[in-house]
DNA sequence: AAAAAACTAACCATATACGGTTAGTTAAGT
DNA sequence: ACTTAACTAACCGTATATGGTTAGTTTTTT
């Protein structure tokens, strides 16, 4: 399979930074996140840094945590597309 | 690890048959949908099928063959996460 | 400065995702 | 009815994600 792209890598990136800065917003350390999304806290740490590319359903899950639509998560973390 | 969910599989589900609906509207074949996303048609399928869980990055890409924004994507499928 | 908490990072085992192949089914076109 | 295209489905091998453990580093608190 092909590795990680730069471009896969950027995008992990954006998205964990904002998972980062939600969770210090809600004050919050990993662990307590990590139990809202029945997960372990190593998984956020991962997911924070940009080493694992997040499956939808996390997202939704995360989104869940935070009290927030899934849309609204993704709009917030202000990824733009090229049309 | 936890086999698949049933709530995880309800999400893919209404996923794939998001997906397919806007393939369709664009009368693309899966085989097309998938050389936009550099994928094979095999994903597509399986996608479409809630077989398996899209990573962001995944629908990321689908959003840019859709010419949309992924949070105006994610917005259509139309997840309403309780609050 | 010392102790505790929070986090990073490596490692291992396992589950799922993915790419590719093959076979079979359904739909569309002639 | 026949042919072809499109799709589903199973299988196999490999890559990544995940859960868990352990060790080490950084940050916070006292």
């Amino acid at each position: 399979m092909m590795p990680k792209s730069k471009s896969n890598a950027q995008f992990d990136k954006q998205f964990g930074l904002y998972v980062k800065k939600k969770r210090e917003q809600a004050r919050w350390t990993q662990s307590e996140l990590a139990s809202k999304l029945e997960n372990n806290f190593q998984n956020i740490s991962r997911l924070e840094r940009g080493e694992t590319t997040p499956t939808l359903f996390w997202c939704y899950k995360l989104a869940d945590a935070f009290e927030m639509n899934l849309s609204e998560l993704i709009e917030e973390v202000g990824y733009k597309n090229k049309k």
